[in-house]
DNA sequence: ACCATATTATCGGTCATCCAATAAATGATC
DNA sequence: GATCATTTATTGGATGACCGATAATATGGT
């Protein structure tokens, strides 16, 4: 079973990329600690994010000034700033442009992940 | 001016990626050769990838079987193989997955880039 | 046959994304 | 306060996506 392309990611090409991107736009909805960032992107994307990938990226973000946190137990919950939230609308912008014609095509199967 | 993430590739976070997807899916239309390729990318994402770039990726999805070509003067014009029309169709439903809600809050956006 | 140009290709380099594995820090439980 | 689970963090290595620049190639036009 499980040939190519099926729910983990896919075997055919590559699909890396996008993690600071969709880390931006999780932001923009609610604040988030690593694991809960992590817990959405493997519900979208059928893996977890290794923390060697995770962390380095939200250090980045915040070293770019999009992103801060505040601390809460052992927690660093995040939330964007306001460059992070003007730059996330635009990256959406930008990305919805980039590659909306695929979704119109396959728009009729998405289905949001409910928890 | 064009301060962060406007037409051209935003600055605010990286949007690298998806490159060979994005050449199967343009093949699933249409075939095509290397410049007209080049040219489909330059519409929707704003910048011409570089022959460095552009030119790798075909040969690296020709030796993983997906896509295949036949000369038409200097020109190379791809097309995909089944295996490459399989794997298209899945990665864009995994794609669609992946990122389907960015694309229903900004549906109303999108336009298709015309010619 | 020659030349300009379109097209494909290669080289050397940078960076983000990914992994596996391990470690450190914190807070909770007993 | 020792242990345990959660959460954050780091290290080292791999690979794809990118760039700028430069080449090689093959047509097509004259």
């Amino acid at each position: 079973m499980v040939d190519c392309c099926e729910n983990p990611p896919p075997g055919c090409c590559d699909m890396r990329g996008l993690l600071s991107f969709t880390i931006l736009w999780l932001l923009t909805k609610k604040d988030l600690y690593g694991q809960e960032i992590a817990d959405e992107l493997e519900k979208r994307k059928g893996t977890r994010p290794n923390p060697g990938t995770l962390y380095p990226a939200l250090s980045e973000l915040e070293k770019k000034g999009l992103v801060k946190y505040r601390k809460e137990g052992r927690r660093k919950i995040y939330h964007l700033t306001e460059a992070g939230r003007e730059g996330a609308i635009k990256a959406c912008e930008y990305f919805c442009r980039a590659y909306g014609e695929i979704f119109k095509e396959f728009s009729p199967q998405i289905q949001t992940p409910q928890e």
